[in-house]
RNA sequence: GGAGAGUUGGCUGAGCGGUUGAAAGCACUCGAUUUGAAAUCGAGCAAGGUGGCAACACCUUCCGGGGUUCGAAUCCCUGACUCUCCGCCA
């Protein structure tokens, strides 16, 4: 949610700052309907005032059985034209939060311009991609030729856009979640929590992914919706609240199921298990003070490349331009991860930081002691990573000719001590 | 699923139609005392908004929404949540 004040007094960067991610200017008709609010407010607030001193009058004289009926007379008139107002007021206000509650936020000034992916910018490679004597497959046929990984058993259950995985590759992807929570939180700062996966809509207003994005979303009976990331659980922790400043940041990571539609994506990605309707995800989401955010995205956005270094993966980070970010960021780092399958990168984490974008939405605030003031905490969340897809990178990348791929040396004490899955 | 109780400031918790935006305590900030600290004493301390150059004034907010009333934290309806007991159940 945006910053009222901040639109009011810079119009002009506000509509350039949109206009980055191709969204036309605003500013005018939001000026325009805010100050009509606020003249109606003001008008009403002044016959609030009027009405309480009144009330008081008659609260005075009726103690002293003294007769009130002129005043009573008064008020009523005032009540009437306080209801005109009232209304005029509610219907300016619902205008003005239907437009920003639909406004993406700000992007970065140091975010590259462009209006979709083909903009985004490499900043780094690490490792470099193996090299096979054999033509390398697809971690589906790798996984259905080992018969372990199985979408028709899944399809015979939920339908399209599901996996069952058997025996040591199930394993293997506890395996991976394992060490993943493990490195967070023993080497990265973070705190374990586990969280519901099924939440109120407001939480998904909190986080942004209400109201504009309901159709990417399930949902379940009596208000409940299946969360599509941790984000949404592990950010609303601080929703409604001020945070004692003493105790930031705050670094929270979670391993849970995550729930997405796609239903933007018919057609798209439909074989394997890149895409589907439910899958595992550690994430990771930082809550820092205004000042501290930026340099938290680079400490989050290591974080996450660690797991990958451990793995001994190759991957490059893209700085997403500003028409291929988020909803609610104002900056992203992709990590994209070599998939010699697929022959390309595909994106196995996703690093943001928020701002006070979503703070805002969720009235999240620390106490700042030194100037006593309450301010909105920044937020960041990032991906540590998807658990499914660093899977079949490993797959992918770890394969032999025969079929079978290598466990990597983190991982096999994780495995009972197997190092190749056949 | 049945019965009951609750939701008040950063926290604990009083208030149950009118000087209550809210007692008291804790926490926090400043000051005094002290060699320093603790203890003690004094003072301050909710948020959001509107108007104003400002000093400041005013409005709103006691879980959300609606209602009764001249006036609501307080009464009524409704929704969400929490707790207790019973039933059922992983």
């Amino acid at each position: 949610m945006h910053n009222i004040h901040f639109i009011r007094e810079n119009p002009v960067e506000f509509d350039n700052q949109l206009k980055k991610r191709g969204i036309k200017s605003f500013s005018e008709t939001i000026i325009k309907i805010d100050e009509e609010k606020r003249k109606s407010q003001t008008s009403l607030q002044k016959l609030q005032e009027e009405r309480n001193n009144v009330s008081k009058e008659i609260g005075l004289l009726k103690s002293k059985n003294q007769d009130s009926s002129e005043l009573l007379k008064k008020v009523e008139k005032i009540k009437n034209d306080m209801q005109v107002l009232k209304e005029l007021e509610d219907i300016k206000n619902d205008e003005l939060n239907g437009i920003l509650k639909n406004l993406p936020n700000l992007p970065s000034n140091d975010v590259p311009v462009g209006l979709d992916e083909k903009s985004n910018v490499e900043i780094k490679k690490w490792g470099s991609p193996p090299n096979f004597d054999f033509k390398p497959k697809n971690h589906y046929e790798i996984g259905e030729n080992l018969g372990l990984m199985d979408f028709e058993l899944a399809s015979k259950l939920s339908g399209s856009r599901f996996v069952i995985l058997r025996g040591m590759l199930s394993k293997l992807e506890r395996a991976l979640t394992q060490y993943m929570l493990d490195k967070h939180t023993t080497q990265n700062g973070y705190t374990e929590i586990n969280t519901p996966v099924l939440v109120k809509e407001h939480t998904l207003y909190g986080t942004g992914q209400l109201p504009k994005f309901v159709d990417d979303l399930f949902t379940v009976g009596d208000d409940f919706w299946l969360i599509p990331t941790a984000e949404v659980t592990l950010t609303n922790i601080v929703r409604e609240t001020i945070v004692n400043e003493n105790l930031l940041p705050l670094r929270f990571t979670s391993n849970t199921q995550c729930f997405r539609s796609e239903a933007g994506a018919a057609g798209k990605d439909t074989r394997g298990m890149i895409r589907s309707h439910q899958f595992s995800k550690v994430e990771l989401v930082s809550i820092t003070k205004p000042e501290q955010s930026n340099d938290e995205l680079e400490r989050m956005l290591k974080s996450a490349e660690s797991i990958l270094q451990d793995l001994n993966i190759h991957y490059r980070i893209v700085t997403l331009s500003t028409g291929d970010m988020g909803f609610a960021a104002n900056k992203t780092y992709d990590i994209e991860v070599w998939l010699p399958g697929e022959n390309k990168y595909r994106e196995i984490s996703s690093c943001s930081n928020c701002g006070d974008f979503q703070s805002r939405r969720m009235n999240s605030r620390f106490k700042n002691t030194k100037e006593n003031k309450t301010e909105y905490l920044h937020t960041l969340n990032g991906s540590g990573l998807a658990v499914g897809r660093t899977l079949i990178s490993i797959m992918e990348n770890y394969q032999n000719s025969d079929g079978s791929f290598n466990i990597p040396k983190v991982l096999i004490p994780y495995m009972n001590n197997i190092d190749k899955i056949h």
